[in-house]
DNA sequence: GGGAATTGTTGTCCTAGTCAACAATACGAT
DNA sequence: ATCGTATTGTTGACTAGGACAACAATTCCC
């Protein structure tokens, strides 16, 4: 079948067996033999964790979130990035990568891509040799503009898809973490 | 400063003024010259969004459930999977993709490694020739079992984090989606 | 003045996610 | 029955994210 590798730990027994299977080993449990491969239901014990549906939402979010601004090819992070910078003019690196939980090292390569697409800045601080006192230029300004537009619509989606009430509720009891 | 690279586009600012800097284009808002990093706290028009929450509590969750699993090495992934195998003997790689969202291809390299851990098995379907019939070994059955209970835990830590009323109403929001 | 800490940077590693190609197998229509 | 099409599992390659160590420049603090 496939060219190799670590699986098929059974290809003996296929061997052995004519190839039609008796059911001597191979397990089986619906109706047997269907045509095309679908969801299952049954999520076992993960139906229990709010993790697992924590992460599905986040994920279709993320999803919504890239469709919605890929005109301006803004990702989630560098949405973050470009807000907080503007709320925040001339702070440092290291207070962005704070605030946004977010690695130094990381956040490096991430401002180097804004940089180059010339909308940050990253200017010398005038107090401190090691800082860069960052800020957007005109250009990030009015990218930051038109993606908060866009990113409203993302918002208004996530809403009607959540229901009003328990958006409400969910943005409540998140923000106060 | 630092060795070289895509930054630091305001080099020759700086070399042309002194070094005290008159703050002739410096960007620096709050109080000047402070010492140590710490966050800083207006989040922008970030704040209005709730996928940004969503996504700190997410990595909150997963980084938490890492580490309470941390004794058995199983990760958020790797629960998922085993949880559906264990709940739906026997089904396919596809309808397991399709039940956690997980590309094929991803799907393969996540089930080697848990084969190479003889926590799973892949038989040979009796009816489809293509396809590869999942199952839990013994060892595999014992593992789940014990990261249940660490997940249990795990799990009544989120609910004691986000308090029991939210939690049930976040739980519940979720499901139907 | 000098050791310790901070800041930004680079390099490296590993995991995730995505996409294209491919072989083996099954299906459907003629 | 056979041929084109679709499905399944697999591999390879690429990108992005996150983590960690090392490092130079700078600042802090005693």
């Amino acid at each position: 079948m496939q060219k190799a590798g670590p699986s098929r730990a059974t290809t003996a027994m296929r061997a052995s067996s004519g190839g039609v299977a008796e059911d001597g080993a191979s397990a089986e449990k619906p109706a047997a033999g269907r045509r095309r491969a679908g969801a299952v239901s049954d999520l076992g014990p993960l139906d229990g964790h709010l993790g697992y549906f924590i992460r599905r939402l986040q994920i279709w979010v993320f999803q919504d979130f890239i469709r919605t601004l890929s005109p301006l090819e803004i990702s989630p992070a560098q949405f973050s990035v470009l807000s907080v910078i503007n709320a925040n003019e001339g702070l440092s690196q290291a207070e962005l990568g704070n605030t946004l939980a977010i690695e130094r090292a990381r956040l490096v390569r991430l401002l180097n891509r804004l940089q180059k697409r010339r909308l940050i800045e990253r200017l010398p601080s005038s107090a401190d040799g090691r800082r860069h006192a960052l800020r957007l230029t005109p250009t990030g300004q009015t990218t930051l503009k038109q993606a908060m537009a866009l990113a409203d619509t993302h918002e208004a989606g996530l809403r009607a898809k959540l229901g009003d009430a328990p958006y409400r509720a969910l943005m409540e009891a998140l923000r106060k973490l």
